[in-house]
RNA sequence: GGGCCUGUAGCUCAGCUGGUUAGAGCGUUCGGUUUACAUCCGAAAGGUCCCUGGUUCGAUCCCAGGCAGGCCCACCA
């Protein structure tokens, strides 16, 4: 046996003898019970991050506890495709190169796309890999390839054929940077300063942020109960506006809070969501101003084509020449919509979408928490889960980029003549709607130079994966990331009929950070409901999010990330798992603990020496194998320190059981370093090794024998490499008979 | 504006349904080559458990209020 530990060499050997033994590949005719975790899919493009760690360590910990308790256990892995981060990542690669995705056809993009996400892939499966997860690979899923993008289409058709899909123009979070739609889960509010306008409407002052919309104007509202305005409501005003003579009229609604500036607010259906709302209420027209490229539509009069801070000047400036603008408060704070990611600002606009409605859904969702079919550790985060459910809207499901499952929706340009196409003729951008270009170009042109496509609301379309006929264009659209990752455990699982998902699901236990639990947990449960009638997992355990060292967000402004590979590659896998699951308990963000870490590298050191040590008495005394494998503990004289040993282990053993189905993980690792270190090595070895009588003294390492190598197995969940290449050593010194400590039995006590 | 979480040794964190000297790792101090391990061994110092009040025989743990930090949600133009 090496005097040394060295991780680098030994977890090297030690994957490949997991390897080489297919030992993680689970059997669906087992006979056994099945324990199942299906690994939330990193970023197929991205690296590992400390969080990605975590998540291993602690799904890696209970896959490998469980397997050893008898259970058929399967973790599956997978990637995934991550739609708009990805996109916005490879799109900055072509900026370098002086291209952007304008300079392509949408199927040429998207197999760019594919080449490139698939390049960089291999790094984090490689990475998980090295981490000594005991994945099932041989169920390996990728979001994108076709047995994901299968069953998210016949989710959506079934969808589709029962009437929860619906086409809209509704108030969306927009991106003119980006040019897709945003979900309300991927905008932040953010605090800014910005001059408020008191504009003059006739008689009425209107307070705003934004003038330039008073082009999309469509009425203006007051309180009901606001003795101010009383006698307006109801009636026309009519006034000089920038674009000339305009009227509006003035309606009451209890939206409008009196206190805000002067109580009177200009209704823009189109451009705000609450304005939206309140037009519906009163039947307003909606007049869209803005448009998706971030310029004033043709409606906008005169100011057509400004970019919109432009015209916000603009009009501004005309509205002082008009004597419209009563007074500007400069520091007027309040708070905006921005990209989540990025912090870019985020225009409200009316656009065509695919909307999911939600309302059965969301009922579903809330049942299987509320009667505990689902339980949520920890207890408190089932009221972050059930505000956000409850207050769900319909869900905008579509987004206007390339890098996902496309909608499955194929529009007839001959039923359809008004749709609007953008393509790529002969290198030139060409955009306009469909009947005018169709005289011009031939539909096979458009068709392979297909940019994006705006389909009326009304439009008539048929869902198929395929195109239906010559006469179709697709539906440009992708889908949210969320809704094919909603259905995750479905997909890997292989819903609806593969003997898999006959055995395996629902799941046990879907283990997460709780950042997401809004945006991807509550999803999954809605789709594993509706589509099976089962939520997709029993438990959701929710892990804290990894601070930097100094307890702050990890940022690369701060420079304060932290690179998991160094930590390996200095302290071994081992020390960096268990030095993160002891740093947390109980769900909360935490600092990264390198504390934590150097103290479990030691651990490390520590059980080799064990190892060591136990060997050399063992040759020492001339046990034989024989010796050593017949020896029962249980047969122990009472009062001995030796029996004393094996009740402690036996308890040690309860208590990594009960804190492990508890979700403690830090409890159950402290009992083993306590148990390993203070009592098996600093007494009990101490205490044997200089036993006078030789009887006692063989006795005693008998014993011990037993009980560390019964340590390892309870240990292995924990730190799998160490354990597993001195379990290796064990068996070649003839301590023990075995083959792999992954595939042992728990010990029973 | 609503809601959630946190505040325990120098640092990072445990402390399960309230009960004798409040724990761990790291750090600090002192002392150690005794059949493995200096990534080790032995010992020690270090805490008004954020503050105030309440419930209780008894509170770090329960309740109320306050202070401080973090986060989530929300339509105030």
């Amino acid at each position: 046996m090496d005097k040394r530990y060295d991780h680098k060499v030994k977890e090297a050997e030690v994957l490949k003898k997991w390897e080489d033994a297919k030992a993680f590949t689970a059997d669906p005719k087992s006979g056994k019970k099945p324990y199942t975790i299906i690994l939330p899919p990193p970023n197929a493009s991205g690296k590992m991050h400390v969080g990605n760690v975590l998540m291993i360590a602690i799904e890696d910990l209970l896959i490998r506890w469980k397997r050893m308790k008898g259970y058929e256990a399967l973790w599956v892995p997978g990637t995934d495709h991550a739609g708009f981060e990805s996109q916005t990542t490879f799109e900055r690669e072509l900026r370098v190169k002086g291209k952007s995705r304008f300079d392509y056809d949408r199927d040429t993009f998207y197999k760019m796309m594919m080449e490139f996400v698939l390049s960089n892939k291999g790094q984090i499966e490689e990475q998980i890999r090295s981490m000594g997860a005991s994945v099932d690979w041989t169920r390996y899923t990728f979001t994108l390839e076709e047995k994901s993008i299968n069953t998210v289409v016949n989710t959506f058709k079934k969808m589709v054929n029962e009437g929860l899909i619906y086409r809209s123009d509704y108030v969306v979070n927009y991106s003119f940077k980006y040019g897709t739609t945003f979900s309300d889960a991927e905008t932040v509010m953010k605090e800014q300063t910005d001059p408020l306008y008191y504009i003059k409407y006739g008689p009425l002052t209107v307070a705003t942020v934004r003038p330039e919309t008073k082009l999309g104007d469509t009425a203006l509202a007051v309180n009901p109960r606001d003795e101010r305005y009383k006698d307006y409501v109801g009636k026309e005003i009519v006034f000089e506006d920038v674009t000339g003579l305009n009227r509006l009229k003035v309606i009451a609604d209890e939206y409008v809070d009196s206190a805000f500036g002067t109580g009177v607010l200009k209704v823009t259906p189109a451009h705000s969501k609450d304005d939206y709302e309140i037009g519906l209420r009163h039947g307003l027209e909606i007049k869209q101003v803005i448009g998706t490229d971030g310029k004033m539509t043709s409606l906008a009069g005169k100011y057509a084509g400004m970019k919109v801070l432009d015209c916000r000047a603009q009009i501004v400036e005309d509205l002082k020449k008009l004597g419209s603008l009563e007074k500007i408060d400069e520091s007027y704070v309040h708070t905006v919509p921005v990209d989540y990611r990025t912090e870019d600002y985020i225009e409200q606009l009316v656009i065509p979408n695919w909307f999911v409605r939600v309302e059965e859904l969301k009922k579903m969702a809330l049942d299987v928490v509320k009667n505990g079919d689902v339980r949520i550790f920890p207890k408190w985060q089932e009221i972050t889960y059930t505000r956000w459910v409850e207050n769900m809207r319909d869900w905008a499901i579509s987004r206007q980029i390339v890098w996902g499952i496309r909608v499955p929706a194929w529009y007839n340009v001959d039923e359809n003549p008004d749709i609007t196409v953008t393509f790529l003729a002969e290198g030139e951008v060409v955009r306009g709607q469909v009947s005018d270009l169709l005289r011009r170009y031939d539909l096979k042109e458009i068709s392979s130079g297909l940019q994006s496509l705006t389909a009326p609301n009304n439009a008539n379309y048929v869902i198929s994966k395929e195109s239906p006929g010559d006469r179709y264009l697709p539906e440009t659209d992708t889908f949210d990331t969320w809704f094919s990752s909603g259905q995750w455990p479905l997909i890997t699982l292989g819903y609806p009929d593969s003997e898999d998902f006959k055995y395996f699901y629902p799941t046990d236990v879907l283990e997460t950070g709780w950042e997401i639990i809004t945006r991807w947990v509550s999803r999954m449960i809605m789709f594993g409901c509706y589509l099976t009638g089962k939520a997709p997992f029993r438990d959701v355990y929710l892990h804290g999010r990894v601070m930097a060292i100094d307890g702050k967000k990890m940022s690369k402004s701060l420079g304060n990330v932290i690179n998991p590979e160094e930590y390996q590659a200095e302290f071994g896998t081992d020390a960096l798992r268990m030095g993160m699951i002891s740093g947390t308990a109980n769900g909360k963000d935490f600092a990264f603990p390198r504390d934590k870490v150097l103290a479990y590298r030691n651990f490390s050191n520590k059980i080799w020496n064990m190892a060591r040590f136990l060997i050399m008495l063992v040759n020492e005394e001339g046990l034989t194998k024989k010796d050593l494998q017949d020896f029962k503990p249980w047969n122990l004289q009472r009062g001995t320190t030796d029996l004393e040993m094996y009740e402690g282990f036996k308890k040690l053993v309860n208590n990594v059981d009960k804190s492990l189905g508890k979700y403690r993980f830090s409890d159950a690792g402290d009992f083993i370093y306590h148990f390993m270190w203070d009592e098996l090595a600093s007494k009990y070895i101490e205490e044997v090794k200089v036993r006078e009588n030789r009887e006692d003294k063989i006795n005693g390492l008998k014993n011990l024998a037993y009980i560390f190598s019964n340590c390892l197995k309870v240990l292995h969940p924990f730190m799998p490499f160490i354990t597993e290449a001195v379990w290796g050593e064990l068996i070649k010194e003839g301590l023990i008979k075995g083959r792999l400590l992954a595939k042992t039995e728990w010990p029973g006590v």
